[in-house]
DNA sequence: TATGCGTGGAT
DNA sequence: TATCCAAGCAT
């Protein structure tokens, strides 16, 4: 199978094209001034399904707060969590934060440069233990994200679906036959520098590409048609009454979420499932879960909330509570100033701005 | 294998 | 406005 699609392609002529066009064009990102293999994870992490220029201001800010492994390590979870705020999936930064202190107890705060090691640490899936071993430790191994198997799909015209996960199975094999032993650092990149700049999803710019002449699908004019991908079902929308309870001395009601799902350790204002609720029943529920008496006043406006597989639907209302004593553990009442310093979803901080005092 | 897990930008 | 997508991983 694979060797039926490889039977006629240059794979040298490919990886010299390839490995030329990187050198000349890769953009100066800062992850790229050297190859230290902690900021190479870090940028990896980062950049899991999400865009470069969203990353860069992430990535500054992280390495500035921790520079090195240690420093990670060390560090307050919620503190790593507010570095992350808005950057999403926030179970990366967890994660990352754990497996860099499993480096340092147990690998002597050096990033094992082997796959087992490396693949065993949380967070570090095929593709970021491709890339770091790659682009840190200059091994030939793959690396493919979403890019690579575009790239691929239109130049070898392979055809099958690639949102399965057994079709990225075929691809890391292709590329395993493919990738220079001489620079697999840039072969993994340029692949993805190809497809970021290059080999886009939609209108490639297959004029400016340097193994145009090699493309299969370009070859036949069906590169607009690859990758097959089929579809994801769509979100389901929830209905929340979220609520801004304020005191007379403007402290707020806010939640830590639980430690596992959706938000992880992320903090909220109280939300109310009001199709299982009901609006007659807030007052009720709220202070049967926070302890909190409330008196509810406006609405002051509404927030959607998309999330990869599922919406919140948020009615902001708010709310007033005389000088209450808060038990749970999870539940604080902060003064408005001091909100910042607790990392909120985006959703949540759209909710400060509809805050007013008496 | 399918699903849960964020967010913002491009089209 | 709706859809897609972006250097995926855990379970």
């Amino acid at each position: 199978m694979i060797d039926k699609t490889l039977q006629n392609f240059d794979i040298f002529k490919f990886q010299a094209n390839l490995i030329n066009w990187y050198h000349a064009n890769k953009r100066d990102l800062p992850w790229r001034k050297d190859q230290d293999p902690y900021k190479v994870w870090v940028s990896e992490i980062m950049l899991q399904q999400t865009k470069v220029d969203t990353v860069i201001p992430y990535f500054q800010r992280f390495i500035t707060k921790y520079p090195t492994l240690q420093d990670l390590a060390d560090a307050d979870q919620q503190d790593v969590l507010k570095t992350w705020e808005g950057l999403g999936y926030y179970s990366r930064a967890r994660n990352l934060q754990n497996a860099v202190r499993e480096v340092v107890s147990a690998y002597g705060s050096k990033v094992p440069a082997n796959p087992k090691e490396l693949g065993a640490l949380k967070g570090v899936g095929p593709y970021t233990q491709g890339a770091i071993l790659s682009i840190a430790f200059n091994q030939p191994e793959p690396a493919v994200d979403g890019n690579v198997m575009r790239v691929l799909s239109r130049v070898l015209k392979i055809e099958e679906d690639i949102a399965q996960p057994k079709v990225k199975k075929h691809f890391e094999r292709y590329t395993k036959k493919m990738i220079s032993d001489e620079d697999p650092s840039a072969f993994n990149q340029g692949i993805m520098e190809l497809g970021a700049l290059v080999c886009t999803p939609k209108s490639p710019m297959c004029m400016l590409c340097p193994v145009q002449e090699q493309c299969r699908a370009f070859e036949e004019g069906v590169e607009q048609e690859l990758p097959i991908k089929s579809k994801a079902k769509k979100q389901k929308t929830i209905p929340y009454v979220a609520l801004l309870i304020r005191n007379e001395k403007n402290q707020y009601v806010i939640e830590k979420r639980s430690e596992t799902g959706l938000l992880a350790n992320m903090w909220q204002f109280p939300m109310v499932p009001i199709d299982e609720i009901g609006m007659d029943h807030i007052e009720n529920w709220v202070e049967m879960e926070y302890g909190v008496q409330v008196d509810l006043g406006n609405k002051l406006g509404k927030l959607k909330h998309v999330f990869s597989h599922l919406i919140w639907q948020l009615d902001i209302i708010e709310a007033t509570t005389g000088s209450v004593q808060v038990t749970d553990k999870r539940v604080e009442l902060v003064d408005k100033n001091r909100l910042a310093d607790y990392p909120f979803p985006v959703s949540h901080q759209k909710m400060m701005k509809y805050m007013r005092e008496e």
